[in-house]
DNA sequence: ATAACATATCATCAAGTAATGATATGAAGT
DNA sequence: ACTTCATATCATTACTTGATGATATGTTAT
């Protein structure tokens, strides 16, 4: 799990840059940190219920008709955003209602439009 | 696929909430190239080789140095980087130099760690 | 032409994950 | 207490994907 130490393959062909590459490496734990919460945006379903909390608050049964899916996948894909702390929630009576965390996922979907709108003309 | 009629499921608590969610909805394409482009972000073989070229320009036997991994699996990892345009590659001779194809990689991963790095006293 | 090398692609397998129906929990009304 | 309703969790299944060894491509040097 050391991921400071050389241990190389093949032929190096520009040592001084592996070695400050390496430098800049995340440790695993926070790699695998990063990737998980990645993973969160890398699917749809999940990023039209960002999109659709993007606007307000919604409980689970408006999120269900506002994207038409059904309620174990809602409840499910909900568990997944509240686990990376992307989504809130707070109980009101029998509904439970979510929100965004944060404005780093706004930010997030935003560069990742910005991204994908770049290659528009093909 | 048509992600903008109302074929609803149950009950509504809140229909205007509902309407204007839906209205903030993309596109199931415009989503699903979203989804495809943060997937590439949600696997830590992908985010450390990112890392590594945010350094500097590498070529492919570096970053296999770097991160102490196999050749076919740095390629695999590669071609997909490749396909959703997140790093562009020159050829010099044999080796094939590959770095960061625009500075939304960069901006992504500040706002991901930024993320994760708010519970870090957990 | 051929040998050596860097990289890419392919095929396989194991592991992970999303959707779903069924079931469980827990709140509010009767 | 019982019913209804909103949400959560569970188990199953089908699909996806990452790592890997083997092979292919293409470049340079001999």
């Amino acid at each position: 799990m050391n991921n400071n130490e050389l241990i190389c393959c093949e032929k190096i062909v520009d040592k001084e840059k592996v070695d400050k590459a390496r430098k800049n490496l995340f440790s695993d734990t926070v790699t695998a940190r990063l990737a998980i919460f990645f993973k969160i945006f890398g699917d749809s379903t999940r990023l039209k219920i960002l999109m659709a909390l993007n606007v307000s608050e919604l409980c689970v049964c408006d999120i269900m008709a506002t994207l038409n899916m059904k309620q174990s996948t809602v409840s499910q894909q909900l568990k997944l955003l509240r686990e990376v702390k992307v989504v809130k929630y707070r109980q009101e009576g029998k509904q439970v209602f979510y929100s965004l965390d944060d404005d780093h996922i706004h930010k997030i979907l935003t560069v990742g439009i910005e991204h994908i709108e770049e290659d528009k003309y093909e």
